[in-house]
DNA sequence: CTGCTTGCAAAGGCTTTGCAGAACA
DNA sequence: TGTTCTGCAAAGCCTTTGCAAGCAG
C-alpha cells in the first residue's frame, strides 16, 4: 500500500484516521515526514527532519510514534543493519538493496520473482511477511 | 560451505587454518561450539555454551572472535531481529524462517527459488549476498 | 474531569573499545 | 623479546520505559 501525500494536513489526518491512529500534532508531523514520498528513514533521521524548522517533537515521541505506525500497519520496519532500524513508508510488496558501504537502502520489484510454492512453514506457524535483501558493496 | 566437525581438536584447528585464523585456545573453543552442527546462535548463547563446563572465555573475546570468524568467512551473521545478531555456522546458500513469537530461526532451501535474472544493481555496486527471510508467527 | 499523549531523563540491552597483563613464537 | 591475544571494566549506541505534566474531548 502506498500512502503518500503532499503535506496536505487534511490528507494526513485522513490517512491516520484510516489506520485508526489518533491524529495528534506530533503524529501528524511525523506522518508528514514519513509519507512525503516512498523512503527509508531511521528514527534519528525522522527526528531531525521533523524538527528541522523548529524543534517541537521529542526523541521518545518519535520512537513511540514510529512503533505505533508500524503496529497499525501504516509503515514497515526494515531490518538490515544490526545498529539501527529503518522505517519504510512503502508497505506494498517489494524488496530491498542494502549498500553495506554507505548504509543506503533502495527498493526493487521483481515481476519474475517467485517464492511460491513456499517451503513448508514450521509447524503451527503462519506466514507474516517475506523479506528479500540483496546486499551490495561499492565496486569502486 | 559446511564446516562442521565432531569436536575433534585437530579437525577444528585444520578448519581455522583453512580460513587463516590463528587457532588460539579460546578460538578453538568457540569454533567447537559454533561448528558442532548447523545452527544459529546469539553471542550470548555462544558465551554460555563455551563456558558451560568451566568458565574460561570472556564476553569480549566471544564478541571479538565471532566478528573475526565472520570477517574471515567461517560463519555468517543473520540479521532478523533488531535486538541481537545471530551467527550461522552454515555459510552455504540457504534462507531463513524467523519465528517472531519465539525468536527461533530455521533454515530452508528452495530448489525452485529463482532470483535470477536479478534486478539491475544500483550503480557502481557489486552484489555481496542475498538474504531471504520468511517471517512467521505462531498460529495457536 | 478523565483518559490519552508528550517529554525528560534514566534505564536497558547488545556490542565495542581501551588498556594492561598474559600467552605464544 | 616482540607480536598477538585475552579479559575486565567502561563506554557507546540505539531504543524503551517511568513518571509527571500537558492536552483534548
Amino acid at each position: 500500500m502506498l500512502n503518500h501525500t503532499n503535506n496536505n494536513p487534511a490528507a494526513i489526518r485522513e490517512i491516520l484516521g484510516r489506520y485508526v491512529i489518533n491524529p495528534t500534532h506530533q503524529r501528524c508531523e511525523i506522518a508528514r515526514v514519513m509519507l512525503s514520498k516512498p523512503q527509508h528513514l531511521s528514527a534519528e533521521q525522522v527526528l531531525s527532519l521533523v524538527n528541522a524548522n523548529s524543534p517541537h517533537v521529542s526523541k521518545a515521541t518519535v520512537y513511540n510514534t514510529l512503533n505505533l505506525f508500524v503496529e497499525k500497519g501504516l509503515i514497515r520496519q526494515v531490518i538490515v543493519d544490526p545498529t539501527k532500524i529503518f522505517y519504510d513508508s512503502n508497505t506494498s510488496s517489494h524488496y530491498h538493496f542494502y549498500n553495506e558501504d554507505t548504509g543506503e537502502l533502495s527498493d526493487f520489484k521483481l515481476n519474475d520473482i517467485n517464492l511460491t510454492p513456499f517451503p513448508t512453514l514450521p509447524e503451527n506457524t503462519v506466514q507474516s511477511g517475506v523479506d528479500v535483501i540483496v546486499r551490495v558493496k561499492n565496486s569502486g
